[in-house]
DNA sequence: AATATACTGTGTATTTATTACACTAAGTAA
DNA sequence: TTACTTAGTGTAATAAATACACAGTATATT
């Protein structure tokens, strides 16, 4: 402190939620804790902001230090600021969410100390979590529902290669409910962000879809216009 | 700091940006600082987050503090985290907007002593504000921007009585455009949280407006709902 | 009393978006 | 060849959004 701000003891610090669609299923990545308080529990990947990084900056070290990934977008949505959220102290936490692309073959080890492993767990089956993770995960999930149905948030899911199902079924799991074929084809297309390929979906056993990418130029004039599904 | 947790000196705030509707214009409450720094500038209403209460606890001591109100429904916006935001040392702060009903007759004297006066500023016309606290507002109208679409939020700017071109002022003043007079009321009167009364305008030199006043119980019953202006 | 002023209050036609709905086509596997 | 599984397609009906102009009424002015 360079002068005279009359503080107590507390931290900031930052959870991230990561969405990944793997397996036909969202899920997010966890890490099983090596440390009290909530060792061996399940939580969100977190960590201290430091003294000299924005906040912003603090997520996107948390995601590298994670993932090993850079340069993704993150969005911070919400903090949590309850006193007795942490047991060790005053934490007020910002949590930030981002979706990832699982190439499939994706390394995800935990290059950090912090913890044991991480995992990519199906949002549907969530293990028991620490601190008020829960909590952030449920206002994370509850905020990209609201963002698929303004913003082609999918596509950060995707391969960069993806049928039109794969699509319908990223939007699906986020709003938790069935969408109709025809109208949804219709409605993805008409946002002129897709481009479709000359080529087929391959490796399954049956009629193989077209694949489509995703043209980001395309995407940027969107921002601003009111899209909805 | 109960036991272990690495910490440095910082500290975090809360600013508030409280939007009034008086006189036919959107107006803000700004403090005039009585401290260093940017003592003699105006700056929006805030202060640190006590050591006992939450940042929710905190955005609502600091409106109380500076208006006298309670209850007062306040949305968390975002948090600014950037490393230099405050002049004398690691502050982070959690921005919180309100929409208030001004009668006409509130008395807004501050109650604290870190402000000289605290005065209702035409959102037009803003004074050069110190910190980052421009960049703090220009986020909050964008936010009440996007939710005055999904939300009828006007009502809470208005007096218990007001008519539909009153409403229809708020709108245009927060979208920063002009709207359709019949379009408009056709669609707020669509969602069927208003009720006609059977009394009109006063003191108005031309031919006196129906009130209207809004429904509580219906306007909950649209929450989830989409509705888009 | 007549007139000017300023805002209130109303309807319709057009376009665009949303919804509901079912079958054939194509590739793979047995 | 057949069975299986998913891909891919169109239309009609309904609902929502947009564009657009003038007569009605209270007050103030002369």
């Amino acid at each position: 402190m360079k002068e005279v701000l009359p503080v107590f003891n507390s931290a900031v610090s930052i959870d991230c939620v990561l969405f990944g669609f793997d397996g036909g299923e969202l899920k997010i990545l966890l890490i099983e804790r090596n440390e009290e308080p909530f060792k061996d529990w399940w939580a969100l990947p977190g960590n201290l902001v430091g003294e000299n990084e924005s906040v912003d900056q603090s997520a996107s070290r948390i995601l590298h230090e994670l993932t090993g990934l850079s340069d993704i977008y993150m969005e911070q949505y919400y903090t949590f600021g309850e006193v007795d959220r942490h047991p060790q102290g005053r934490v007020i936490t910002v949590a930030y969410y981002a979706m990832l692309r699982l190439g499939g073959d994706k390394a995800l080890k935990p290059l950090t100390t912090y913890a044991k492993k991480a995992q990519w767990i199906n949002v549907k089956e969530l293990p028991k979590l620490g601190f008020d993770h829960q909590h952030i995960f449920d206002k994370g999930l509850e905020k990209i529902k609201r963002r698929i149905k303004h913003l082609p948030i999918a596509f950060e899911l995707l391969p960069e290669k993806f049928t039109l199902t794969q699509v319908q079924n990223v939007y699906e799991l986020i709003l938790g409910k069935k969408l109709d074929k025809r109208n949804f084809r219709k409605k993805i297309l008409s946002f002129k962000v897709l481009k479709e390929l000359d080529e087929k979906q391959k490796g399954v056993s049956f009629r193989a879809a077209t694949l489509y990418k995703f043209d980001k130029r395309k995407y940027a004039k969107l921002f601003g216009k009111e899209i909805s599904f």
